[in-house]
DNA sequence: GTTATTGTTAACACTATGGTTAACAGTGTG
DNA sequence: CACACTGTTAACCATAGTGTTAACAATAAC
């Protein structure tokens, strides 16, 4: 989890991740709207596969990267079930006002 | 946004957010279920603030801090928008079924 | 007016990030 | 084979993150 969101916290990874929702990109494509290096790129997706927010396949001497959805869901939810303190807070009373018995 | 997705990147914050999900507290009860010193509960939860996803109102020498929602918001609404590439390709081809006269 | 409590600031150490350049490995292409 | 292309590794630099201890400010309590 710790992985995930440190790397949704950048700028240029969340690029790359905005690129990578539109379909499969090379190396070369992901890094190509950022003004940094090549080494540069290997470490941004390389922290995105770290996070397994991306996988890849070598096809060649090009590398293919895909989106993987599932961390992503996971950080989503986590967020969700946090942000939602204040419904929380309805529902526990709801719960009360409804059904003072249980608990 | 990085500063959102940063504050959640680390276990003793996530973990402060889940205390405060369940209501306000003051700094020392945030900091009391991790072994780590006051000076380092002051940072985790001033990283907190600079993200906008805690605020502080001083009461006497006791800080009480209560959960924003609305960063977090945001940041899972950008996941979700990110998420959903693949539902979003089903759209695109049904639009594409649809409506071939679009764009 | 001491003394305890709550929290912050300052100074330091260690590690990780994010960037660079230079050199290299592997794969196509003339 | 020589050359260009794609991407990685190695070495380095600067900055930021995470933690510490020690000292301090401010408030509460005796």
């Amino acid at each position: 989890m710790d992985a995930v969101f440190m790397a949704l916290a950048d700028a240029t990874r969340r690029g790359m991740i905005h690129r990578l929702s539109e379909g499969p990109a090379t190396i070369g494509e992901l890094g190509r709207p950022f003004a940094i290096s090549k080494p540069a790129v290997t470490k941004h997706v390389k922290m995105l596969e770290r996070a397994g927010l991306v996988t890849r396949r070598k096809d060649g001497r090009v590398h293919h990267c895909k989106l993987n959805a599932k961390p992503m869901k996971e950080a989503e939810d986590w967020i969700e079930k946090h942000r939602k303190f204040w419904e929380g807070s309805l529902d526990r009373l709801a719960s009360l006002l409804d059904e003072p018995e249980r608990e």
